[in-house]
DNA sequence: ACCTTATTCTATCGGAT
DNA sequence: ATCCGGTAGAATAAGGT
């Protein structure tokens, strides 16, 4: 019932219907049953997709590289200088002359050197935002960031919806189209491949432009810069819907196998991965004889129970078939 | 720009264990 | 009493003309 496992579902669901590829999976096998190795999505873990194997972690620390011996020293430390951003047409990386009319000490300046201030301003000010690129990008990372906010979207996925927009800008995207749409558009597609998305309704109501530029200018974006967004698999969410569930391991092995079947027989194609990894795990847990009730299912998962039911009992026909 | 198509969701009810 | 299965109608997204 989390926010993350319901918005996961939707992403998948959007992107589901167009998209049937495989998705990005380790070169290597399984050492134990040569199997596909998957990464998984919320840990760094890479696991393998038949027998369930942690075969991988990402063993970077990505933590400090300082170390302290208090809360209150951990709390002083920070790394040093702002982070680069994407969210500012020169990266953040420029000088800025505060807006305060007062010095490093917070005193007020003299009248001279407030003149200075103010003519050095101007200048800052025609030198950071020198061409229409720059004022162009400038507009639209400002709407990217307002409806970001307004639609509780976190930096990470502002910062791709910059990038993104920028990536359009330099292929020459924009001319004809207007910033705000394309802007709306970079962000609509950067929440969708964090997996955060929001509905398009949502993004007009936020944007300055209607739904249709929208759509529009995302389609274009899509297919011109080809932007992948990620194709899922149902095997994407069923550890994770596995563990939520605290099914033991055999119920989440025999979803597995129940998956495989369905997948050859193109039961996936157009249909939810997380309806069919929750379907599965449901199968599973009947083959079990494993008390789960789909309203259990349905409520951790975030499929509904007709959408569970549809397709397990599509996923059994087929399996049934399989192994009779 | 409009319309069609496929899927999923909510709400609801009847039957079975 | 709880769980399962089926149906109807609405919403949503993608794609074609």
């Amino acid at each position: 019932m989390t926010e993350s496992l319901r918005t996961a579902r939707d992403s998948e669901r959007q992107s589901s219907q167009r998209e049937t590829g495989a998705t990005a999976v380790d070169q290597r096998a399984c050492p134990e049953c040569s199997g596909t190795i998957r990464p998984d999505q919320d840990t760094s873990e890479r696991t393998c997709t038949d027998c369930g194997l942690v075969v991988a972690e990402d063993d970077l620390d990505r933590g400090p590289e300082w170390r302290t011996h208090s809360a209150e020293e951990s709390a002083q430390r920070s790394r040093v200088g702002a982070p680069v951003t994407a969210l500012q047409h020169d990266h953040g990386l420029s000088t800025t002359i505060s807006w305060q009319d007062r010095d490093a000490n917070g005193n007020a300046l003299s009248p001279e050197k407030l003149r200075r201030i103010r003519r050095l301003r101007t200048w800052d000010e025609r030198f950071r935002t020198k061409s229409s690129l720059e004022r162009n990008l400038r507009h639209a990372f400002g709407e990217i960031e307002r409806m970001g906010s307004a639609l509780g979207l976190p930096e990470p996925c502002r910062e791709t919806g910059a990038v993104t927009y920028r990536q359009a800008v330099d292929d020459d995207l924009l001319p004809g189209r207007s910033i705000e749409a394309m802007a709306t558009a970079s962000l609509y597609g950067a929440a969708r491949q964090h997996g955060i998305p929001r509905s398009l309704p949502t993004f007009a109501t936020v944007s300055r432009v209607d739904k249709l530029p929208i759509q529009r200018a995302y389609r274009y974006l899509s297919r011109e810069l080809g932007l992948g967004i990620a194709p899922a698999h149902p095997l994407d969410y069923l550890h994770r819907y596995a563990s939520a569930l605290e099914v033991n391991t055999e119920v989440e092995q025999l979803a597995r196998d129940i998956l495989d079947c369905g997948e050859q027989q193109d039961l996936h194609v157009g249909r939810s991965p997380a309806g069919l990894a929750a379907a599965a795990l449901y199968a599973g847990a009947q083959l079990c004889n494993e008390h789960l009730t789909q309203a259990t299912v349905s409520d951790t998962t975030d499929v509904s129970r007709l959408t569970i039911r549809n397709r397990y009992q599509e996923l059994l026909e087929v399996y049934g078939e399989e192994t009779s």
